[in-house]
DNA sequence: ATACACGTTAGAGTTAACTCTAGGTCAAAT
DNA sequence: ATTTGACCTAGAGTTAACTCTAACGTGTAT
């Protein structure tokens, strides 16, 4: 039973079911300073908000797309110094974005390279 | 002075160069099974041929598209296993040229996650 | 009342892929 | 003859990102 003002919250096991992220994984992000948000209730076990599930999916999406831990927890350091950091932020977005794109390139070369390969190979039979 | 039935060959250090990797990789590399066919002299010391460059460049590509060394260990393995292994070598490069794809679309994606947060950011100033 | 499921911490262990160190050999240059 | 520089090996150390263990606390079910 939620009350209109109640916020709705996640304990860790509930995360990890969702997010597919071990509840190790969740602790160790949350340890390294990536989580700084998440509440905790008198006994110290973690509550986490929607907001808090969003950044899980925004360190997904740097992680995978090549950024280290220190590098995301410089961005989230940045986004908790508030407005004075935006136009950095942004920057460093628009940055990633454009690794991502090269990588995109890369990896369509490989895909040329392998597939030079695949035909050398299949002249062999 | 190349005779014309000599084979050129390159040290160690001169493939670091024309690669860029270390030499400490390199050894570690031939020592992992990834460079079979590296020659030694009467003292011990590692002579690369071209193909031995090419295989370099074929390791890099399975690498930086997602192999771990020990899956690269196992086409290594098999192509030195001759005609018999022909069409598994080719499924797999098959196949890892449709995982090259997916992580594309992957990654394109990401790139669309993040222009919806540059948004959102660029919006807030 | 006690067991069970789930939460907590501190700290140790794991894995992949290097990266380096120490101690050695050998060929060419001074 | 000795120094220099590039090579060698065995084995130790490093780093990132987990992953697990041990010991403990708490809330609900029987």
């Amino acid at each position: 039973m939620t009350y209109p003002d109640e916020v709705v919250t996640f304990t860790i096991g509930q995360v990890a079911n969702l997010k597919k992220i071990s509840t190790y994984t969740l602790r160790y992000y949350d340890e390294k300073g990536l989580l700084p948000k998440v509440m905790r209730d008198q006994n110290g076990t973690r509550h986490f908000t929607r907001e808090d599930l969003q950044w899980l999916d925004m360190i997904k999406c740097l992680k995978n797309t090549g950024m280290t831990l220190e590098q995301i927890k410089y961005f989230v350091d940045s986004t908790y110094q508030g407005a004075k950091t935006l136009e950095q932020r942004i920057e460093l977005l628009k940055n990633q974005v454009e690794k991502i794109k090269l990588t995109i390139l890369e990896q369509q070369n490989y895909i040329e390279q392998i597939n030079k390969k695949i035909k050398i190979l299949t002249n062999e039979k």
